[in-house]
DNA sequence: GCCGCTATGTAGACGGCGTCAACATCAAAG
DNA sequence: CTTTGATGTTGACGCCGTCTACATAGCGGC
């Protein structure tokens, strides 16, 4: 939070990049997509409405902007979770739990991400990141197939399987589709597990059964 | 296509309302959600920019209708898919394709049902209509257990985390998320068999295996 | 047959938006 | 200290959603 010089009523602001950054994801946040307007983000920083175009080309941009920092910071949510982790099975669930809580935890970026403005879904950097995010999963997959957790085959196949499942069940959440859910993290949980037994290898001896609250230290 | 008088040049339009929704679905299916105004639909219906007002409240009122207009098109769908199938296990894969394929076929019409536009998902009767396709999974998957194809427990849960992957699978295709797809049908149809196994009771014996083209008549 | 009522479409206005061009301010390089 | 390039401001343009006032038309009662 305390990463700016906060410089007030000077002429130039400092680092409007990342205040301007910040601002749209609060806007978004407390607004929706919808409401996300340059110049109320740019009032937000304190500036004037054309400010912003000496950052970023136009809205898309600020959007494909947020999008890709969304990207990374899923991606470094994701390592963070399965670091020191060792059996790849349980990398593989840990990553995708982390996916849907990500997406729980900050939907503005979330809905960012994935959201309607199609200039922005082009952005290099967002693809950039966005490639990395998918890489990642196409990594535990593999692994998962050699440590026989996972059933041999196209390994992008599965990967996208595996992706649509927790995709999915994060826009339903974040776009409140679901009935009110008192235990999010359990209730992801135990979905992600039981999806994972559906690519798994046909009657393959069942692994023990973690507590479910193994997590969440 | 021809369920309109199309009384060209008259003052009065005749059937305004549905060459309104008519004309907003075409919008969206060429140039996405964010590019639709109210506007550029009126002229489409060849009206001044006014008289969408005598139809709906506002832009989210337009929207919403759509919206609902969908569910009931992906209601029908799914209904016309299970049609005459009756065991339960087949119902249900049959019902899971008729989602993906419905956003597949009409990218429009699911872009706008799970939009951004947080007063037209509120609107009543998009969640009435809503609300009716859940219940028609719902019923698939008791119908499931009952017939022993689907493991016990809350069907409630079971048919979020069905959803969630049909709703994933359909929303990365219609985003483009996913690398090119020769045969959608075919990679649909062996996900959701795929996915159908994670919810299966443990250690069911597999049922004979359909050569994958068996629907698709 | 005419009359007024209501539904439906038009005309025009308002403020807000994205974007652009011209101008102002400031920091650092020379 | 001056120049120069980066950064922020001002003001303008056209388009948008929405509102109000007005025009047109079909329809039921007299």
């Amino acid at each position: 939070m305390s990463d700016a010089p906060v410089a007030k009523d000077r002429y130039h602001h400092g680092n409007l990049r990342s205040a301007l950054l910040a601002s749209a994801l609060a806007l978004i946040e407390e607004q929706g997509v919808g409401a996300l307007t340059l110049r109320e983000v740019a009032r937000r920083a304190g500036v004037t409405h054309a400010a912003p175009y000496r950052h970023f080309a136009d809205k898309s941009a600020l959007l494909a902007a947020v999008s890709a920092e969304g990207f990374r910071a899923l991606v470094a949510r994701s390592a963070k979770e399965t670091a020191g982790v060792a059996d790849a099975r349980r990398r593989f669930l840990r990553s995708g739990v982390a996916y849907v809580m990500f997406a729980v935890e900050h939907p503005a970026h979330f809905r960012v991400m994935f959201g309607p403005d199609r200039a922005a879904a082009a952005d290099p950097l967002r693809c950039a990141a966005s490639d990395e995010a998918f890489g990642q999963l196409l990594d535990a997959i593999v692994a998962c197939q050699k440590a026989g957790v996972v059933r041999r085959g196209d390994a992008m196949s599965i990967a996208v399987v595996a992706w649509a499942f927790v995709h999915g069940l994060a826009s339903l959440l974040v776009d409140e589709q679901l009935p009110p859910m008192p235990d999010v993290d359990g209730f992801v949980e135990r979905s992600v597990r039981a999806f994972a037994e559906g690519i798994a290898p046909r009657s393959r001896p069942h692994a023990r059964r973690e507590t479910s609250r193994s997590r969440r230290a």
